[in-house]
DNA sequence: AACGATACCTGACTAAAGTCAGACATCATG
DNA sequence: CATGATGTCTGACTTTAGTCAGGTATCGTT
């Protein structure tokens, strides 16, 4: 009853049911599964038809037929790929847009009746989050983008977030050294997003500077993503892209505040050096040689 | 991509793809699906066929049909109900009984996996505890127990424990008036667990004294159950288990340090009176004329 | 131009799940 | 003990999902 194996078979049953419950809903609209499961994939934007049937783990046979079908009820066009005839692409029609609207609204229904019912939203969803990012965890993508891309800012904002809270001072970042976005792009540098699903929830920034060394900046983990050794990944993957770019040398800094960074980077073959800038909030200082 | 209701999205489709992982590993002992649902149904101890149709959703017909298969394979035998020739119950062989232990080996290897990837237990499963809870709210049971059963005795473990880390001065039950287990039994009193699925969620107790009124203890609601109105759930029916045994004064005591339980009590009815005891821990008393 | 590789499609099949009407025994009730 | 309700079972059926072996057109490469 109380041991963790429980609970966690508990949260099965309770999980399991609520998707019966959702893929029911969607039998409502008259379709099987099967090529419901199809249209919603063309209308989140997967338009190639082997990435489709890659994505639902379906025979390539059996894809054929369902995209069939949803062309004879006129939700679906198919045309040959521009580059490659063999290839298949898939976009929805006018119908099928409105079909596949129709499936947004009854997942974004269930979605808001679950949040409605709580009257702790903020924690249901920390905990949402936590859970989806332990479940899909070797599916998380290191991606390179730029540093003003969407998903980078909201990285950085919510590290700027996590620095207010963490410091005593608080943080501002006007105060700090705020790298420029082109330190941060190729070839100077670059930036790598950790992206579960479609959120992003990790980041880090490596700064080409003109002293003989690149520093890396901005890592963060999303709270519900911490423990998952992804603060490590980041860091791997930061220095494979200096490598890449041929630095020699890495530096970094960080607060004392941060103990779990200063002990990540210890960890990762990372030496604690003498200040080597006069940016008011670290007061740790990392060196590493490639 | 960051709004509540993606989200709530993104662990869906986590959740999906994990619940579709556990039910082919599932397949993996040759038998499909819905008979190996109705041989874990038996397992867990649902008897009746009925019982089972309903639990798992399933057309009479197919029922005896996977049933019957289970037979054939040796695992299940059935026989008429005792009172009632008409309905029939179901139950493991020696095999089935090694066959479901094999099925149970599969969701336990499958959850300890879960654990084991994440360095931080507690706080998944902690999650998990909270989303399984709000997934099956409506599914929340009350039960009347007795205070010394297992499940009674766990709630007010965690019950003391809340405490202890509340209070500035911590807690020692010793200390405090410790309610004697046959006060909160009938005809005294009663006490009433909340049960979800087959976790404890919250308690509260009713305990009969000698002075014309009775008194309210123990209220206690899980961390992971916040936010679900359980607390005026559980309010509601000691009262009305209190109104059954001709209770007509209630009484309770509680302290500043646990604000949503004043609350809750205030917005229930209960007025503030001056201290009727002389326990050390309470500093604020209520009353509630039934 | 010839080759094997690839991307998708079709036909033929099976397994699983689910539906429905009716049969049968048993039960509760007057 | 007749009657209608209930619980289970059987037979006949459909739908959905999934598999597999070719088949066709196209691609990249030599």
């Amino acid at each position: 009853m109380l041991d963790p194996v429980s609970r966690v078979r508990r949260f099965n049953r309770a999980v399991t049911s609520a998707v019966g419950a959702l893929d029911s809903s969607f039998l409502g609209r008259g379709r099987p599964l099967g090529a419901a499961r199809v249209l919603n994939a063309i209308g989140h934007g997967r338009s190639d038809v082997a990435e489709i049937r890659d994505y639902l783990g379906l025979d390539s046979g059996l894809m054929s037929r369902l995209l069939r079908s949803l062309e004879d009820e006129g939700l679906v066009e198919t045309e040959a790929h521009q580059d490659d005839a063999r290839r298949r692409v898939a976009r929805l029609t006018r119908t099928g847009r409105r079909e596949f609207a129709a499936y947004e609204a009854l997942s974004n229904t269930q979605a808001e009746g679950l949040l409605a019912q709580h009257s702790q939203r903020e924690a249901l969803l920390a905990a949402m989050d936590l859970i989806a990012s332990a479940l899909t965890r070797e599916r998380v993508a290191l991606e390179e983008m730029d540093p003003r891309s969407e998903q980078a800012r909201y990285c950085l904002g919510e590290y700027y977030a996590e620095l207010g809270r963490r410091f005593k001072q608080g943080f501002d970042v006007s105060l700090s050294r705020d790298p420029d976005a082109k330190d941060m792009r190729r070839p100077r540098g670059c930036f790598i997003v950790a992206m579960s699903d479609t959120l992003p929830i990790g980041c880090v920034g490596l700064k080409g500077t003109d002293h003989g060394y690149a520093e890396i900046k901005r890592l963060w983990v999303a709270p519900a993503a911490r423990g998952l050794r992804l603060g490590r990944r980041l860091m791997d993957a930061a220095e494979r892209a200096a490598r890449e770019l041929g630095i020699t040398l890495l530096r970094l800094d960080t607060n004392s505040a941060l103990p779990e960074a200063a002990q990540l980077y210890r960890s990762m073959g990372w030496r604690e050096i003498p200040r080597f800038n006069d940016d008011p909030y670290p007061d740790l200082f990392f060196e590493k040689r490639l």
